[in-house]
DNA sequence: TCGCAAAAAATAACACCGTTGCGATACGCT
DNA sequence: AGCGTATCGCAACGGTGTTATTTTTTGCGA
């Protein structure tokens, strides 16, 4: 039997490229198949080979969106200190999502209504967390952090930097709002919080 | 000359719970003004009647749920101890939210695409954190928490549990995660690291 | 009471969307 | 070379929000 010729990888490439642009420019709701074809020199049915559907066209560029991240938050520089460790790759967090604040919403807000990300993008977007967790498994052993389940203060951490970059996204943030700083303020009394030197038994483990 | 008659208030509010109804049972992308206003025996035409547009109608959805998740925060009932306070609202906060999560998702993930709320709503959205910014208030006045601007502290506890939440909400967190635990340890985590008495020195004002 | 101006609502159209049959095409393998 | 199949353009289907037009309903002034 005949076997096909393989995907035309340059057009799938023009084709994330170009809906990313789209998506950056006027948000997810802008992002149409046909508008994307059009611009792309192509037809609908072209995306429908290459990715499947819109959601799945989506997917990969929340994949991409998490391998960018990833590396970003994999190359921050740790100084061994938890709290100014977890400031610092709470920053980077921040810095990535104002980067491209639509991207941050496909991959962290579910801004795309039809989309859910499949199970290899969400491992992906898993892996990225481990930096973190590391940190706070080491912390924990050591006697730094109280003596919860590190996922427990994982989710804390992350929790804070998404819910303070969402609110600041959503434009939910008072006017006169000095964010840098207070953003840093917010994630050093978080990550305080967790100090076992501090908090001995006014938290229940 | 004629007046003209009032709106019909009736249809008004057969048309708003029909619409909760929907998004409720299947999301935003599932509220539909044609489905809507075949559900209430009426065309589409009446909506733009009544409210505009549909995202003036979702505006109306956001309205109300504020309030209702207003009068839950206001309606918590209070010790004086500031870091339980915290927690208390905090926990009111997910129960509002896991009690109809796309409601949230309307009023605080902007999960309806085209929709942004206008002055009003927001302006009612803002006060429902009048209660919280009352506690951080008194506790910086009184020297219990870090001399920082009040806000900061606010935006910080709004943001942890509008985090956890969401997170929640979008599936993120781990299987085997207990949740309702977790989640108290993060909030009394979060509003300890803001005591004065343990951090003295360690947070810049 | 009645009529008339104006608001409300229905009908039907418009432009757009994601998706999908259907043909035509171009490519890899035998 | 030629067959078979994956790929892609065309056109259609059912759906969306919105709007122009027409009809109905309404409430006040005569």
């Amino acid at each position: 039997m005949a076997r096909p010729r393989t995907h035309d990888e340059a057009l799938r490439l023009k084709l994330l490229d170009r809906a990313g642009e789209l998506i950056a420019a006027d948000g997810p709701k802008a992002l149409s198949l046909r508008k994307l074809a059009a611009d792309a020199g192509t037809s609908t049915t072209a995306v429908y080979s290459l990715f499947g559907s819109k959601p799945d066209l989506v997917n990969a560029l929340y994949t991409e969106g998490f391998r960018r991240f990833g590396a970003r938050m994999a190359g921050t520089p740790l100084t061994g200190d938890a709290v100014e460790d977890l400031v610092a790759l709470g920053t980077a967090y921040r810095t990535s999502a104002l980067a491209d604040p639509n991207l941050y919403g496909i991959m962290f807000t579910r801004s795309v209504p039809g989309f859910e990300p499949n199970e290899d993008a969400e491992e992906l977007a898993r892996e990225t967390l481990k930096p973190l967790e590391r940190i706070i498994r080491r912390a924990v052993a050591d006697g730094v952090f109280l003596d919860v389940p590190p996922e427990t203060i994982a989710v804390g951490c992350w929790a804070i930097v998404h819910g303070l970059v969402s609110l600041e996204l959503t434009g939910n943030l008072p006017e006169e709002f000095d964010v840098t700083t207070s953003y840093e303020a917010a994630l050093r009394a978080n990550a305080s919080g967790w100090l076992r030197t501090q908090n001995s038994g006014s938290i229940p483990s």
